[in-house]
Parts: structure tokens; C-alpha cells; sequence
DNA sequence: TATCTTTGACCAATCGTTCAGTCAAAAAAA
DNA sequence: TTTTTTTGACTGAACGATTGGTCAAAGATA
């Protein structure tokens, strides 16, 4: 028989889990990834450099956990339903969910975007990013169409380019950027 | 005397300089900045790592030359003038020449978003963003104001949001992404 | 020769990664 | 209760590779 319960270790390595990734998203974050080094990991986490290989084959894979945390973290927020179908309501709720997303994870933003341009990272991700991506536009184009909006995927290419650009003007400077006023703007514009 | 004339030391230094630049710009925009060491960019642009040294001081003073210098291309693609006023005509001018420096510099554009979130990088540049930045919303702001526009101010903060979003969309995916029509919108907008 | 550009071996520092070994805690045995 | 055994989380010195940066010497040209 163990020492620990085979839940007590799992809770154990569970908790450690979380403290490793949250720690590496705020410094690679801020700090950019290539730039943060498993010591200075190690240190604002108070753990030894040795054990964060406990739970990570790599640096790389301890990336990429960290990035897919934050996207199942942001599809949360999203709630889009499976449905082909897309009511007006639906889509507000979407941005919303999407203003909320940039709000509450603003060190994950800035980890995305100043990696997803290097090929040697995205091709760490996979391509679930692309089929969301894909999904997404398929859904919006839908809505605009139903509006008999005068060109549907141009009208949804822009709607999320300009999430984008919202989301990085506001980290770039969360006090002063009206958020909630330019949600208003947005809601007009769909 | 010199073996060379002083004019002609002044062109190779010239020449080498932005051979330099540009290869730097080039490997620091697609593996990232840390990501791209010295001996890389030599060898990418044929010459050895000590001539690099002889024309920059460190790295990080060659990232700031390179940062610098696609900061005053792009201004130059504005062409925005002095005058306090502001005509439709001349918005619709800076609009397409914000479009075009995306179109034409991709690799700038890369290369600021991936740093721009690190508080150490943007302490390197100085305040000079931020001044730009404000001078451009300034004059957004009267422009908005004219138009009777609700909000000017929101108005303001979101168009120069789009600009981002568009930017970054286009260099993910510059074959599909419809960047002539999504030009039409933003006019529409304005 | 005189002068500036150019080279690449070299350095100390730091990196990601490894691994032999320590430790507290709890079940099992006494 | 007390002692022994067993477990896996945890440590940190050490390793080879790589980094940004230096510099004495060579190359080139008038």
C-alpha cells in the first residue's frame, strides 16, 4: 500500500500543475517566452528548477499546456452553441463573452500574440486554432447572411480582426481604453 | 588622407548598415527576437559576427535601430499633415496608408506586435510611440467631432483598434484575407 | 605606408536538461 | 504505541550547448 492515497498525490500534483503554469503564463507573458528562463520559473513559483521537469517533459511542453489552458480557458467564455443557426441575441452574448475573455486573461493575450507569428510555435499548437478559426467564420457569415448584409464574409472577417484589435489596444492600456462604450459601437455594427 | 575618400567609407558603412537591418528584421520577425542570435543574422547576411559590432553597439541597440527605423517608414506612409483640421479626403489618404505599410512590411509589423507587450522592450524605444499615438487621436477626435459623430472619442479609440486587428489578421493569412473590401467598410465607417 | 573594414577564435555567462539522492508522510508490522 | 518500510514529490549540483560580446590580427585600397 502507498504512503498517499492515490487522490492525495493527484490533488498534490494537480495543485503544483496549476502554480507551474500560472507562474510561466505571467513571466512568459511579460517577459516573452524565450526570454524566461525555468530558473526565474523556478523561483517565482518557489520551487526547485528539477521539479518543474517533474511535470513537464520541456520547456516547450510547458508552453504549449500554458497556451492550451488559455484556449479551452477563452472557448468558456465563448459559449457558442452547436446549432448552424445564429440568433442576433446569440452573437451578443458571443462578444460579450469575447470582451469578458480579454478582461479576465489579459497575461494570455499577450503571451498569443507575441508568439503566433513565429512558425516554430504554431506549428507546436497544431491546427485546432484553424478549425476554430474556420467554425467561427462559417457561423458569423451565416448571421449576416440571414441580415442580407451586402458581403457576409467580408462583414465576419472584420468583426474578428477587430476583436483582435480591441483586445490589443486595450492590454496595451486598460485604464484608458473604453471597453464597455466601444461594445456598444461593436453591437451596432452587427 | 584616408585610403578612401570619406564619402566613399560613408556608403559602405551605409550599405552594411542596412544589410544589417534588414537581415535582422527578417530573422527577428519570424523566430523572434531572443530566438535569433548574432552568429545568425552574420551568417544570413554573409558578413562575420564582429562586423555586426562595428556598426552596433549590442543587440538590443540593433533591435532598436531596426524598430526605429520601420517606425519612420510608417510614418511616412501616413503622410499626415500638421494642420489642425482634418479633411474626409485625408483620413481616407491615412487610411490606405496605414493599409499599405501593412501590405508592405509585414515583417515590422510581426516583429512589433511580438515585442511590444514586454515592458523592458517598450522602455527601449522611449516615449515616442505614445506621442505619436496621442497626436493621432487628437486629430481623429476633431475629425469625429466635425462628422457630429456621438462619441468622437470612442469613435477614435476603435478605428485605431481596427487598424491593429486588420494588421494582424492580414499577416496571419494574407491570401485570404479580403483586405480591398474590408478597406470599403472602414471607409463606410468613417 | 597609413587607415579603415573585416575576420573568427575566444571568453564568461547563461541556458535547458538530467539525475543521484533526500525527505516527509502514511501504511504495515511489531 | 512504536518501529519499519515504502512511496513519489522534491532538490540542486553538474553537463554540454549556445549565447552576446571582445579583440588582436589580416585584408584591402589609395
Amino acid at each position: 500500500m502507498p504512503p498517499k492515497t492515490e487522490e492525495q498525490f493527484a490533488e498534490i500534483r494537480n495543485e503544483k500543475t496549476k502554480l507551474i503554469m500560472e507562474t510561466a503564463l505571467q513571466l512568459f507573458a511579460n517577459n516573452g517566452f524565450d526570454n524566461t528562463s525555468i530558473s526565474a520559473i523556478a523561483k517565482h513559483a518557489a520551487i526547485s528548477k528539477g521539479l518543474m521537469y517533474n511535470y513537464f517533459d520541456s520547456k516547450d511542453s510547458l508552453l504549449k499546456a500554458v497556451i492550451m489552458s488559455g484556449m479551452d480557458n477563452f472557448m468558456h467564455f465563448l459559449q457558442v452553441e452547436d446549432e448552424n443557426n445564429i440568433e442576433r441575441e446569440e452573437l451578443i452574448r458571443f462578444i460579450d463573452g469575447n470582451l469578458e475573455s480579454i478582461k479576465q486573461n489579459t497575461d494570455y493575450y499577450k503571451l498569443y500574440f507575441s508568439l503566433v507569428f513565429q512558425p516554430k510555435v504554431f506549428s507546436l499548437l497544431g491546427n485546432d486554432f484553424i478549425l476554430i478559426f474556420e467554425q467561427l467564420i462559417n457561423k458569423l457569415v451565416l448571421y449576416f447572411s440571414q441580415k442580407e448584409e451586402k458581403n457576409p464574409y467580408v462583414k465576419t472577417r472584420l468583426l474578428l480582426a477587430i476583436f483582435d484589435g480591441v483586445g490589443i489596444h486595450y492590454i496595451s492600456d486598460p485604464e484608458s481604453f473604453p471597453l464597455n462604450d466601444i461594445r456598444e459601437l461593436i453591437i451596432e455594427m452587427i
